[in-house]
DNA sequence: ATGAAAGCGCTAACAA
DNA sequence: TTGTTAGCGCTTTCAT
C-alpha cells in the first residue's frame, strides 16, 4: 500500500491520523493511494499501539426501551467523531457482568460506557483505572468514573405528589428487591422507593405507605400488584417502580376485573414508548434517556482527552408526564 | 508473564489455546501463573495472527422487540463458547450500514450476522466475501452467505386465512413501500405483501384486495389506517404488516372512535411482546425469532469452520397466534 | 515436547 | 518534511 503510493508506511500513518508533518502533496499522493486501493487501516492492528477508536457499551436489557433512548442519545452525540459504538447486552449476573467488562478491555476499547450494572463498586473501580468508563444510571461518587443519573429520589416525589394532589391517601409502591448494602444505596430503584417514603411522609401520608417488593420485570409487577389486591386495605393508587412493572399490574388488574383509573390509579416510571402508547396511556416519569447518552458519551469523550481529569457527576431532573391512568379515587376505592 | 511461568511465550500460547505439543506439568504450571498474575490474553493483538473471538451483529432498530428475540437466539447459542457477542445499531440506511460492516471488518471480527439488511445484494456478497456472513430476515439465495428467513409468504397466508374464516371479505393490507426491484423480492415486508395477495385470489376474494403503501412504523400505521377509514369501502378487517404498525392503526381507530375486533378487526406480524400485552391482545404471526437467531448462530459458527462448505438457506415456518382483535364481521361493518 | 525467531499492520521515537 | 527502526502481544513455522 505504501510502496503503490512511493512513500513509506510512517507516511500514511500520518495521513491517516492527520498527524503534524505531511506536506499538502504527500496527503493528495496517499489519499490517491487509498481510493484506489480501497485501503482500510486495520482498528484492530491499530489498537495495539495507539487508539481502536471503539467504544463499548453495556445494556442489561435490549428490550427496555428506556435503554433505547439512552442509547440514541450515545449514538447521536458519537456521530461524525471516529468512533465506532459496539454494544452487549449483559446478563442480569455479576459474574456476568465482569466477563462482560474484561472481553471489551480484551479487545482493548477506548472508553466503556456502563448501564445500569450491578456489578460490586469495587469492580466498577477496577474497571475504571484500566479504561476509561462512564457509569450510566447508577448513583455513588467515585474519583475513577464519571456518572450520569437521573435524580430518582426526586422522580418518586413527582409522582406521589401527583396522586397526592388528585386525593390519594392510600398509594402503594412496588419496588424492585434490593438487599446489597452498597446497591441500596446507588442503584435508582432504591432510590425511588426511598423518595416514595420520603414523599409519602412529606405530604402527611405516612398512614399510607405500603410497599411491595418484587422485581423490576412484567412478572414482578403482577405478583406485586396481586399481592397489592389481596390485601385488606386496598390502595387507591398504585406507584410501579418501572413501566415494565406496570405492564405487569395491568395484567393483575384486568384478571382481578378492575381497570385504571376507574377502580385505582396507576403510575409507572421511564415514559417508555409503551406508557405513550394511545390505548394504554400511563401516567409515567420521563428520565430523559436522550440527554443521559448524550452526557455520558460528551464525559467519556472527555475522559479519553484527558484521563486526570477529576471525575464528573451528572444528575438530570425527571418530568412528570401525567397521562390517563391517574385520576381522583373513586368512592369504592377508599376502604 | 511467560517469564513467571519460567516457560517460553509459546508454551503459554499453546496452553492458552490447547494447541497441540503441551504437557500436562507445562499445563498446570502455565495455568498456575495466569491464575496468580490474573493474566488475559489480549483479543486484540490475538486478531492480527489468528481469531478474535468476536462475533458482529448488525441490527436495523433495537427498539423492535423482535429483533431481541433474534438476538437471544443468538446469544444463547453462543453461550459456553469462548465467542463474544457485539452488536451495533444501524441507521437504516445503506451507506450507514456500508460504514457498519466496514467498521466491523476493521476490527477483524471473525462473523457477522446481518440482520435484516437494505444493502444492495452486491454490497452483503462484498462483505462476505471477506469475513463469514450470516443474512438474517432477507429471501434470497447467495454462495456467499447463508440465510435464515421466515417464510413471510406463508405467514401472510395465515393471517388471511383466519380473517376469512371468521368471514371476512374485505381485508385490507398495509403495506411497507418498497421500489428497489431487487429488494421487492428479498425483503419479508414485499413478501408478505405478495403473500396477501396471493391468499386473497386463493380464497377468491380478489375483489376485497386493498392495499396501502406507508411505512413499517407506528406513524406509518397510523397514516395507513386513516387512508383506509376514509374511503367510501371501509374494510370489516385490516392486516398490519407489522405489530408495529399495527399500533399506529390502534391510534387511528381510538381517533376515529372505533375498536378493534367491535368495528374492525386487527391483525399485526411478529407476535413482539406488544402483542401479547394483555390489554391489547393483537392477533398476530410468530416467526420464532428465537429459532432464527440460533440458527444464524450455528451457520455462522459451521461457516467459520469451514469457509468453503456450500451456503445454506434456512427457511422457518410462522404460525398464527389468534387474539381478541380479530372476530366475526360486524353487520354495520358491511357496506 | 519445547523454545527461538519471524511477522501480523500499525504507531512512535528518532535520524536524516 | 520524510523515512528508518523498533516495538505493541500474540500465533506460527521451524529448529532443537
Amino acid at each position: 500500500m505504501a510502496r503503490h503510493a512511493g512513500v513509506s508506511t510512517t507516511a500514511v500513518s500520518k495521513v491517516l491520523r492527520n498527524a503534524y508533518g505531511a506536506s499538502p502533496q504527500m496527503q493528495t499522493k496517499v489519499r490517491a493511494a487509498i481510493e484506489e486501493l480501497g485501503y482500510r487501516p486495520s482498528a484492530a492492528a491499530r489498537g495495539l499501539r495507539g487508539q481502536t477508536y471503539t467504544i463499548g457499551v453495556m445494556l442489561p436489557e435490549i428490550r427496555n426501551p428506556f435503554f433505547a433512548d439512552v442509547l440514541d442519545g450515545v449514538t447521536e452525540h458519537l456521530n461524525g467523531t471516529d468512533y465506532q459504538l459496539l454494544m452487549a447486552q449483559c446478563c442480569n449476573d455479576v459474574a456476568g457482568e465482569a466477563r462482560l467488562t474484561d472481553a471489551m478491555i480484551d479487545r482493548s476499547m477506548d472508553g466503556l460506557i456502563l448501564i445500569a450494572p450491578i456489578s460490586s463498586r469495587r469492580h466498577l473501580q477496577a474497571v475504571a483505572r484500566t479504561v476509561p468508563t462512564v457509569v450510566v444510571g447508577r448513583h455513588g461518587h467515585s474519583a475513577d468514573y464519571d456518572t450520569v443519573t437521573d435524580d430518582d429520589f426526586a422522580g418518586a416525589g413527582l409522582v406521589v405528589a401527583h396522586l397526592a394532589e388528585l386525593g390519594h391517601r392510600h398509594i402503594a409502591h412496588i419496588e424492585h428487591l434490593e438487599k446489597d448494602p452498597v446497591r441500596l444505596v446507588e442503584m435508582p430503584n432504591a432510590q425511588r422507593a426511598d423518595g416514595y417514603r420520603h414523599a409519602m411522609n412529606a405530604h402527611g401520608l405516612a398512614d399510607g405507605i405500603n410497599v411491595v417488593s418484587t422485581t423490576y420485570t412484567q412478572e414482578g409487577g403482577y405478583l406485586g400488584a396481586r399481592q397489592l389486591l389481596s390485601r385488606d386495605v386496598r390502595p387507591t393508587a398504585i406507584f410501579a417502580g418501572a413501566d415494565i412493572v406496570a405492564m405487569g399490574v395491568f395484567d393483575a388488574l384486568s384478571e382481578a376485573g378492575l381497570s385504571a383509573p376507574a377502580d385505582i390509579s396507576l403510575a409507572g416510571y421511564d415514559n417508555t414508548t409503551f406508557a405513550a402508547f394511545g390505548p394504554i396511556s400511563l401516567t409515567t416519569v420521563d428520565q430523559a434517556g436522550h440527554q443521559m447518552g448524550g452526557n455520558a458519551a460528551r464525559l467519556l469523550l472527555d475522559r479519553i482527552a484527558d484521563r486526570a481529569r477529576p471525575t464528573a457527576q451528572v444528575k438530570l431532573s425527571p418530568t412528570l408526564v401525567a397521562r390517563r391512568t391517574t385520576a381522583p379515587p373513586s368512592s369504592q376505592g377508599r376502604s
